[in-house]
RNA sequence: GGCGCCAUGGUGUAAUUGGUUAACACGUCGCCCUCUCAAGGCGAAGAGUUCGGGUUCGAUCCCCGAUGGCGCUACCA
């Protein structure tokens, strides 16, 4: 194993201005991964500093999301706004230690002076003239009251870069990089000083993030440097982009995972799905004959998954992928693993199944390797499960347009009273006996059949659907099929 | 604009890290099966690796440049 050999810490670090969203979602899998496979820690911490934005609401929706997904963490979750103390302490340090000065100029003051300098053409960047104040006097006008934030004091020339785990060497020129602010006016940290604050307290080893977060990474190291702290392994991950190669957003459709959930999703696939979304498990992902095999439960993705997998360009979310990771799990798993999933389906559509649970379950059986979704059983399914259904008007019109073959299967539900065995064999030798003395092709009334008795003319083989629903029904519906909107 | 990162079929990724007819999965199309639709089986189309230069006997792979995409560029995170 290539990675440090002690139990790494590991953190997610959402803000709660908004849903877990695919991306965040990600970065989560790749956090619980990484810390499982290690046996290592997953730390979940709040990042609330920007009370304008964030809300409690959003951090629950955030947890939910998790939930769903099975990504359970070890620690927390802590809350930024909760250890504010913390940071104006890491910030006195770095005070002390000269790596950081008091900056009196006003919020106003510095957009007006970045507006000129775009106006001008030059980089809009702090000026720094407050730098030049000396402390002493720095200390004397924030003694006197007056209102100032604290900025990091970034080295004049050189360059700071670090060591990426997916990425490599990056470096940046500190002449690029601004003198940021630490500490806001009004005492609450900026993401800067917090993430690193906490970072360093939590003794977190690895920091596996979004790739937007490169750019600030040099920030980030320049203060674990000035305050002296083991510097952690980054690790940026790829984004995730919509079908047309920008950013995930709203107008891709659904950007939350809970949508995805009520979508009717199983979450496993999601999880699936999403793992393999920049990252492969490489050689160990292909079987003998050196095809790739996609479909891992979480066992084996905790067990292949390393970061040296993850690729460094950007990945487009691809829903026929993922409807097909949603079918795949559908089919592998059982009927009665996949009842509670079902049931949440049948409450939001305010359906209740009107037979046995053995029968509900042997429905399921017999159903489930069509479906592409768990929406599935609570819309064209429902006919397996209760009488009260509704028949597809396309199923109708291509199958039960012949009033003859409506008329014959009003005829056929007659001779099944008599069926006393009702298995499989049965009703089909009594369908093609008919058939053949009525000189009409089995084929017709085989998918008249199943349009009456399912309401659809997609499904499983007509004389197993027949076993499944039983005589009493499958004559009730046969005879009812010359009433048939 | 500046800085950074990335670039293999429509999509996700492989390619023993310079030697392959550039592979697999999803999707698409066709055929088989058949009572429908899925599934399954078989097969096909689809990239000569963004483009242009190097280095080399030989580049998907190394170097340079261009282009494109994405990210960052706040007293947001």
């Amino acid at each position: 194993m290539p990675e440090s050999a002690s139990t790494p810490r590991v953190r997610f670090a959402p803000s709660p201005t908004g849903y877990l969203h695919v991306g965040g979602a990600r970065t989560a899998l790749f956090n619980w991964l990484y810390a499982r496979h290690f046996g290592g820690t997953l730390i979940l911490r709040i990042e609330d500093t920007d009370f304008e934005r964030s809300s409690e609401e959003m951090v629950e929706g955030i947890l939910e999301g998790m939930r769903w997904l099975g990504l359970n963490w070890d620690e927390g979750p802590f809350y930024q706004s909760k250890r504010l103390d913390l940071y104006r302490q890491t910030a006195e340090k770095l005070l002390a230690g000269g790596h950081a000065y008091y900056c009196f100029c006003t919020k106003e003051e510095l957009e007006q002076r970045r507006a000129e300098s775009v106006a001008a053409g030059r980089p809009p960047m702090y000026d720094r003239r407050c730098r030049r104040i000396e402390s002493a006097t720095a200390a004397k006008r924030k003694a006197a009251g007056e209102a100032c934030a604290v900025r990091f004091a970034v080295p004049e020339g050189g360059s700071t870069s670090f060591d990426d785990a997916v990425f490599g060497k990056v470096e940046f020129a500190n002449a690029e990089i601004e003198d940021f602010v630490l500490l806001r006016s009004d005492g609450i940290p900026t993401y800067h000083l917090s993430v690193v604050a906490d970072d360093i307290d939590m003794r977190l080893t690895h920091i596996i993030r979004g790739a937007d977060h490169i750019s600030n990474t040099p920030k980030q190291v320049l203060q674990y440097r000035a305050l002296g702290a083991p510097m952690p392994v980054f690790a940026h991950v790829p984004l995730i982009l919509g079908p047309d190669k920008t950013r995930l957003s709203k107008r891709h459709g659904a950007t939350s995972v809970i949508a995805y959930k009520e979508m009717g999703i199983v979450p496993e696939a999601f999880r699936n799905f999403l793992a393999l979304l920049g990252w492969t498990p490489g050689a160990a992902g292909k079987d003998a004959d050196g095809k790739d095999r996609e479909i891992f439960g979480s066992d084996e993705l905790i067990k292949l998954f390393s970061l040296d997998g993850i690729s460094k360009s950007n990945a487009v979310f691809d829903n026929d992928k993922l409807a097909w990771f949603n079918t795949e799990y559908i089919r592998a798993y059982d009927a009665a693993e996949l009842l509670p999933l079902i049931e949440e389906e049948w409450i939001k559509a305010e359906f209740r199944p009107a037979r046995s649970n053995g029968e509900v379950i042997s429905a399921i059986e017999l159903v489930k390797p069509r479906a592409r979704n768990l929406k599935d059983f609570a819309t064209a399914f429902r006919a397996y499960f209760s009488d009260a259904f509704e028949y597809d008007p396309a199923a109708v019109a291509k199958f039960l347009k012949d009033e003859a073959v409506r008329a014959l299967l009003v005829e056929l539900s007659a001779h099944y009273a008599s069926d006393a065995q009702f298995t499989e064999a049965s009703t089909e030798q009594i369908l093609r006996s008919f058939a053949e003395e009525k000189g009409v092709k089995a084929g017709a009334l085989i998918n008249g059949a199943r349009v009456a008795l399912t309401g659809q003319a997609v499904a499983p083989s007509l004389f197993a659907v027949m076993v499944n629903l039983g005589r009493d029904r499958v004559i009730k519906r046969l005879a009812a099929a010359a009433t048939i909107q």
